[in-house]
DNA sequence: AGCATCTGCTTGGTACACTTAGCACATGAG
DNA sequence: CTCATGTGCTAAGTGTACCAAGCAGATGCT
């Protein structure tokens, strides 16, 4: 007998997966194919009903191509690594920019350009 | 994740926990005391009967004084993010801009779009 | 001999992670 | 309009992660 949890204990990380899922057009359905587990339960982890387990939020890193690192760290499973009080967070666009072999030297700076132009104006 | 119903599969982690416990002189209610979580479910855990959930992980490495990550590689659910075919890269554009909370959902597809389009022309 | 107090393990039960089947509403093709 | 197929969501059930209570063998103390 499944009782309905009755907290609707706001865990993020349901945001996070649905944000990234549609920041790759993937349908919910299609997600839960590639992620190999059932549409309905993606759809209520996404709304913040469950709070799936570390082999699931593996398995949508992996279906999302996110590293399970970042998962884990979204789903506050990790040991929170402190974000720059300053401003940027993640990785760093700009470097992960810089250091990417495939880019001339041209695209790095279109790249950057753009990057700077959405963030710099609040 | 409803998985196999019956299996001494899982025998890594279990005993990857058993080893760092007597390392540290504690017996296992004492480790399940500081971990909180139950002492008969802490034995069957280390004799790989139970997978534990992540939180379970998480609890146990902070009583342990181990890194989660430890933790989470001894349980496999570290898995790299499996590299680029063309050539795999340092920390990954799209990826720190997917996590760059100070771009909208359309400025991230944009970057991911000029990025893609300098990198596939292969 | 007791009885304490360790040790790890078993039993019985509850909560929840997760599934299969199916609903209700769109959109598009014939 | 009707049918097909897409979207996300609900309902009902199964399996298991996990806990509280208690068992059985050591060791030690009086």
């Amino acid at each position: 007998m499944a009782e309905k949890p009755d907290a609707l204990w706001r865990s993020g990380v349901g945001e996070f997966i649905k944000t990234q899922r549609e920041l790759a057009n993937l349908s919910l359905r299609q997600l839960a194919e590639i992620a190999k587990i059932s549409n309905p339960y993606l759809s209520q982890v996404e709304r913040g009903l469950y709070k799936p387990s570390a082999d699931v939020l593996k398995s949508i890193a992996g279906a999302l191509k996110i590293s399970a690192e970042t998962m884990y760290a979204q789903a506050g499973l990790l040991d929170e690594i402190a974000p720059p009080p300053g401003g940027a967070e993640g990785p760093g666009v700009e470097q992960a920019v810089r250091l990417d072999s495939r880019l001339s030297v041209e695209q790095k700076e279109t790249l950057i350009r753009v990057y700077r132009g959405f963030v710099e104006r609040a």
